[in-house]
RNA sequence: AGGACCAUAGCUCAGUUGGUUAGAGCGCCACGUUGACAUCGUGGAGGUCGGCGGUUCAAAUCCGCCUGGUCCUACCA
């Protein structure tokens, strides 16, 4: 083995080997566990969440695969409707100054589909050097053909039951891109508003009881005054209630319209009187369709002024009789724009009562960024009522579970609280809706135009034109778990594969994407579409800020597997700004925090500190002293390992069935703490808890196989006394608790974990020509092995070495100066104890003689330290610094005092030892007697050295 | 406004049915090139577990209130 580790060397190629070896493929063999991945966009690059998602889905998915499961992870990318489309404008924009209008719809999607090709390769290159183990002989693309037909059978099938329809409504038009989007493409931004309070005259002199000829109604949006089609008070108010059923003129305009009664008036705001406009407003819907009021249109798709109202009734049908004439002052005029001069005008025509600031929310794009308009436009819903219900009660009877729990409740309250989902959208990449219309705009739903035509028998002369809309991006997604398995068709793989085992995502698209899976899964398969939901959090940067372009605190994985100078980052970092002024305090901020730039990690310590974060239910601050200390890990793994070869390679290893072996004490111990070691990440990984399994694995790798096995192992290799049987033993140990920990570690480490076992299993006699660690057996551990005599045994060397490492520390003793060590006040089993252990205790103490001292009072002049009951003396004799010792001491005595006092007093309570269970009591006891044992040796040290 | 989650060492975090001398990693201090590893070793310092109150023999852990933070939903006509 290389000297040092060096991941970028053994990375790239055994993921080659892995794949060259189709090793990612399902086994065919044993129960099925699958995992279906979120597909990411197909255009996109791999960001952090990516990066910790995928871990935790290959950590998964090798573990079960070791377990011997016939293990299936699904990969494929999103279309991702307008984030591509987007991204591809931008780019024929920047290349050929051009728009899409410019090229046209068919040229346009062959240049997507050009970008694609050439781009899509991109993110699974990155998700290759992941170590993703996804079979990619089963790549989907959620606008492949098979999904295309997915697609349409999901649509017909839907329409024929009367769950999608088509309608005129309200929904959040965004007047930039063009489009519907949903409700949860809207994001809320607080902002410094307005609220404007006009007077609206009272038609046919009508008065108020106060004698007023005009109501006041304030709004934040006085441009939509042009498509009121009423005023609405509160029908419990006295004030207004014999206006109800008068009219007002609508100012600048002069269309009367009517005074309503409706419960949406609220009689402690402002005046009392609200002005509905239900084509504008989505609260004002709803008061439209109570009191059955026109809806009147006065925008175009730009959110700029028609030069004529429309009017349409609920349905959407046109509306002959209403008077849709607007001043031809604000016709074409931007809605901001014309707010200005709308507000202008009422003040001069004296109808602008007061201007009041107002703190309020405006819904903007989270695409586009521009103010969302409510806009009735056409459009397609699914009716999700229906669609809900099996929804719901999977997750009520636990056919699904969330992991946490809690997210169990934000899926039902957003759940049982749906509006229909509105699926078209105005775009020109993704799946075109399957509808067809004729000249007279007739509507014929079908999985392709000549099965229109035959289905509703229409002859073929009839001219048909295809619905120029496209679906929702998440409603070819929500059919991933299935589609991705051959749905419609009744596949193989569908009987294996589905339900998927788990599902592993973010808690930010539970709406978007599980919810509607759910549903669209259970309507179509019957089935659930996964047993769990893994939910994690987002990852933000060291300080807690979500990352992102514009605050220029984004890591990307790569850069931190393969390492980045602090000028590549910083161009990265402030190149292609949005907004460039921000560049400079960007650069600055990268350099003091990278001042070297990021040095390389490796894969697998990435890894590492993904699952070491990974805890549930909560955001993940990426910290980048864990990447350090994890690239330490496995540099300590590599080193412990050249350590184990330099010592095994060529040698007995007794790896033979009969070898004649012996076990030292530390033997026994170590493989003792292999199989509680076995038994935690097992468990933790069984709960999800990788945070607990990585911790697991390190502490034992560390504290245990390093730190003290590894060193116990020397004196046996190396000293010319031991039996070769000994030798024999500590060498198999030492082998085989490696080669378990690296299998261990597999799933979590892949690379570091392949390339040291191809080199160690051999020697643990474990090992066929052409075996890869991803296929072996997972650790399980075994309770015969457990031996709780050798634990104690070594804990007592421990304690001992500790002791007189403590006190060399102390007293300022050169670790390397060899010193002598009395043992007094020990146990019988102490002195066996000493015996079995005296060349170890030697060696690692460095002693260069340990005896005991049967007479305690003539003990020489020495520090001292306990070990349990038994003294630990290294004879001081012209070295002693008499006051670090009694500083030492008194610091000692003080801290048991403080230990002696708490537990006296607790003894000294008498309902405590009343109520308290027995052997909390006796244990308590127990532990003071301990303390002050320990109190009176140091006592009598102290008044020891003070004599001198 | 309603709800969720969070608050433990300088930093990032564990601490699952109440009883632990409250832990880890990083950082910090001291010493150290002993034949796996200075990406290291040895030893050490550092916390009244956000605050107040309650339940209990016993609270980081359970309950209530408060403060601070993150997020979601709603409203803002």
């Amino acid at each position: 083995m290389d000297k040092t580790y060096q991941p970028e060397q053994i990375e790239s190629r055994w993921y080659e080997r892995w794949e060259a070896d189709n090793r990612f493929a399902p086994s065919g063999e044993g129960e099925p566990f699958s995992i279906m991945i979120p597909p990411p966009n197909v255009t996109g690059s791999l960001h952090m969440g990516h990066a910790f998602q995928d871990t935790i889905m290959d950590t998964l998915t090798r573990w079960q695969r070791m377990q011997g499961r016939n293990t299936l992870w699904q990969i494929g990318t999103d279309h991702a409707g307008i984030a591509t489309q987007m991204l591809v404008e931008r780019k024929v924009a920047a290349e050929e100054g051009k728009s899409r209008h410019d090229l046209g719809r068919e040229a346009f999607i062959d240049k997507v589909w050009e970008w694609k090709h050439e781009s899509g390769g991109h993110i699974t290159r990155q998700l290759r050097r992941m170590g993703a183990s996804v079979d990619w002989s089963r790549e989907r693309f959620t606008m492949d053909d098979g999904f295309y037909q997915a697609v349409q059978e999901v649509f017909v099938r839907l329409h024929e039951e009367k769950l999608i329809y088509r309608g005129k409504r309200l929904v959040n038009w965004d007047p930039t891109l063009h489009t519907a989007i949903s409700d949860l493409e809207v994001e809320n931004r607080d902002q410094q508003g307005q609220f404007w309070h006009f007077r609206y005259p009272l038609a046919d002199g009508v008065t108020t009881d106060a004698g007023e000829d005009h109501l006041v109604v304030a709004t934040t949006r006085p441009e939509t005054l042009l498509g009121d089609s009423a005023v609405a008070v509160n029908p419990e108010d006295p004030r207004y209630a014999s206006l109800v059923g008068k009219f007002v003129e609508l100012p600048l305009v002069g269309r009367r319209i009517p005074v309503v009664a409706d419960e949406h008036a609220d009689m402690d705001k402002g005046s009392g009187c609200v002005k509905i406009t239900p084509a504008h407003d989505f609260n004002d819907y709803e008061v439209g369709k109570r009191c059955g009021l026109p809806l009147i249109n006065v925008f175009t798709q730009d959110a700029a002024v028609l030069e004529a109202a429309e009017a349409f009734d609920l349905q959407g049908r046109p509306l002959a009789d209403i008077d849709t004439g607007l001043p031809a002052a604000y016709a074409g005029l931007g809605r901001f724009e014309a707010r200005e001069r709308i507000v202008a005008d009422m003040d001069a025509a004296g109808l602008l009562a007061q201007v009041e600031a107002v703190n309020n929310t405006l819904p903007y794009g989270d695409r586009s960024g521009d103010v969302i308009e409510p806009l009735l436009t056409d459009q397609w819903f699914v009716s999700v009522d229906e669609l809900a219900k099996p929804a719901i009660a999977a997750v009520e009877n636990g056919d699904i579970e969330f992991v946490p729990k809690n997210y169990e409740n934000m899926y039902f309250s957003w759940m049982r609280d749906l509006q229909d989902w509105c699926i078209s959208r105005q775009l020109w990449w993704g799946h075109r809706i399957p509808a067809w219309y004729d000249e007279s705009g007739n509507v014929f739903v079908a999985r392709s135009e000549a099965e229109a035509r035959e289905k509703h028998g229409l002859p073929a002369d009839l001219a048909l034109t295809q619905d120029e809309d496209v679906l929702d991006t998440w409603f070819s997604s929500g059919l991933w778990t299935f589609g991705t398995l051959g749905w419609p068709e009744q596949t193989e793989e569908m009987a294996t594969f589905h339900p998927t085992s788990v599902l592993v995502t973010g808690f930010d698209i539970i709406f978007f994407w599980v919810a509607r899976m759910i549903m669209m899964t259970c309507k179509f398969t019957g089935q659930v579409p996964f047993k769990k939901v893994y939910v994690h959090g987002l990852v933000r940067d060291g300080q807690g800020q979500k990352m992102s372009k514009s605050k220029g605190n984004v890591l990307d994985p790569i850069d931190l597997i393969d390492g980045i100078d602090l000028e590549t980052l910083i161009d990265k970092r402030t190149g292609n700004m949005m907004q460039p002024q921000k560049a400079k305090a960007i650069a600055k901020a990268t350099r003091s925090e990278f001042p070297e730039g990021i040095e390389p990690h490796g894969t697998d310590a990435l890894r590492y500190t993904f699952l070491s974060q990974a805890t549930t239910g909560r955001d993940i601050k990426f910290d980048m002293g864990r990447l350090d200390g994890y690239r330490n890990f496995c540099n300590k793994l590599w080193n412990a390992s050249r350590y184990v070869l330099m010592n095994a390679e060529g040698e007995d290893c007794g790896a033979a069935p009969h070898a004649e072996v012996e076990l030292s004490l530390a033997d026994r111990w170590v493989v003792s703490q292999l199989q509680k070691t076995e038994t935690q990440v097992t468990k933790a990984m069984e709960e999800f808890r990788f945070d607990h399994a990585s911790q697991a694995l390190y502490d034992f790798v560390w504290n245990e196989y390093c730190d003290w096995f590894l060193e116990l192992s020397k004196p046996v290799l190396w000293d010319d006394a031991a039996s070769e049987a000994s030798k024999r033993g500590t060498r198999r140990t030492l082998v085989r608790v490696l080669e378990a920990v690296l299998r261990l570690a597999h799933p979590m480490m892949p690379f570091i974990s392949e390339e040291i076992w191809q080199r160690v299993a051999p020697l643990a006699g474990t090992h066929a020509e052409g075996e890869s660690v991803m296929t072996q057996p997972w650790p399980l551990a075994d309770d015969a092995l457990l031996d709780d005599d050798a634990t104690r045994d070594i804990e007592w060397l421990k304690g001992v070495i500790v002791a007189v490492r403590n006190i060399r520390a102390e007293m300022n003793i050169a670790p390397g100066k060899p010193l002598e060590a009395l043992l007094t006040k020990g146990s019988e089993a102490d002195r066996e104890r000493l015996e079995a252990n005296r060349l170890f205790l030697s060696k690692l103490a460095k002693l260069e003689r340990v005896g005991w001292l049967d007479a305690p009072e003539q003990a020489p002049l020495a520090a001292t330290q306990l070990v349990g009951e038994m003294e630990v003396l290294v004879p001081m004799a012209g070295l002693i610094d008499k006051d670090a010792e009694l500083a030492r001491l008194a610091k000692e005595i003080d801290k048991q005092d403080k230990l002696i006092g708490g537990i006296e007093k607790k003894l000294g309570n008498e309902s405590f030892v009343a109520k308290a269970p027995e052997a909390v009591v006796e244990k308590e006891r127990g532990k003071l007697a301990d303390f002050q044992a320990a109190r009176k040796v140091l006592v009598e040290q102290r008044d020891k050295i003070a004599a001198l």
